[in-house]
DNA sequence: ATACAAGATGTAACTATGTAACACTGATGG
DNA sequence: CCATCAGTGTTACATAGTTACATCTTGTAT
């Protein structure tokens, strides 16, 4: 894979190292990508992303979409479908958990991420029922975290 | 409300009566969007009800988008997140099932709706448990189905 | 070494999806 | 009569995602 030395190192054409991480496989950009979602507190857009890596010389959506792309295959990062927006993923070493379930406060922003296993199960019987073969399961909640509810209440 | 008279008639400004419907309170563009999003098959976007509405007079998607608003409101049209498209409901009075599951054949475009009753109720529990209160809950499977699984295998 | 294949990147243009703002109409209720 | 409100029509805009094409880098086979 171009542009990643030994486990840790990430280097531009010319040799020069422009960055490092945990994971051991990332391309510049994807590296770039991930790190901006891990710094974040909450979901981005694509275009969020583009806007705070424009320094690090992103000039196009496709950028973004591609390393968003090869991220969310190594599961290391999450698509919320209601938001048109992506998380990186809060599990330690996510790769396992490729269905996962989303509690979004519309109050706040906040994400919440969890792993809903009789509701999986319940779905998977469902579609075993049925001969449907799920390939992705998206499961999102919209509502408001307890502490906006509470602050509402008071 | 504009546009209805009784139960079942609508008309024009004009008084013309244009459309009939089972439902007695939607309006001439609501009546519209929602007859297209029933003869349809499958799911549609906003845009493909605009262009199939093009004989009707519409002109904008802003003309789609505020009668898909109040369809969703009635509970007679869902939104499938994944797919930034719309289907008809398939229960015959749904307005109750404010929750419900889609399954998505990604072959042949086919959705199918269902009521996950186990899977809703693990999620309420924990929502319940981490105090968040959910106001809409999208639970959506994206797969091949039964028809489509078989032809392939052959 | 050299040549090739595959993956990664850069860029422009474009399509698709969704909203804001403003004007107008017709019904309803004082 | 007049105020109000939901619905409608229209333009322009904002956001989200893709196609197409060129270049570069790296790993591999010869």
């Amino acid at each position: 894979m171009a542009g990643v030395e030994g486990h840790i190192r990430i280097r531009q054409g010319d040799g020069r190292i422009v960055g490092t991480h945990s994971h051991p496989e990332l391309t510049k950009n994807q590296s770039l990508v991930f790190g901006t979602l891990n710094r974040a507190d909450g979901p981005l857009t694509a275009y969020a992303i583009l806007d705070l890596l424009r320094d690090e010389g992103f000039r196009a959506p496709l950028q973004v979409y591609r390393a968003l792309e090869k991220l969310l295959d190594f599961g290391l990062v999450h698509r919320l479908e209601s938001l048109n927006a992506f998380v990186a993923c809060s599990h330690p070493g996510c790769s396992q958990h490729h269905a996962v379930a989303f509690a979004i406060c519309e109050t706040c922003g906040n994400v919440l991420e969890f792993t809903p296993d009789a509701a999986l199960k319940d779905l998977s019987k469902w579609a075993g029922d049925c001969g449907f073969s799920p390939a992705k399961t998206t499961i999102e909640l919209r509502g408001t975290c307890r502490g906006c509810g509470q602050a509402a209440t008071n």
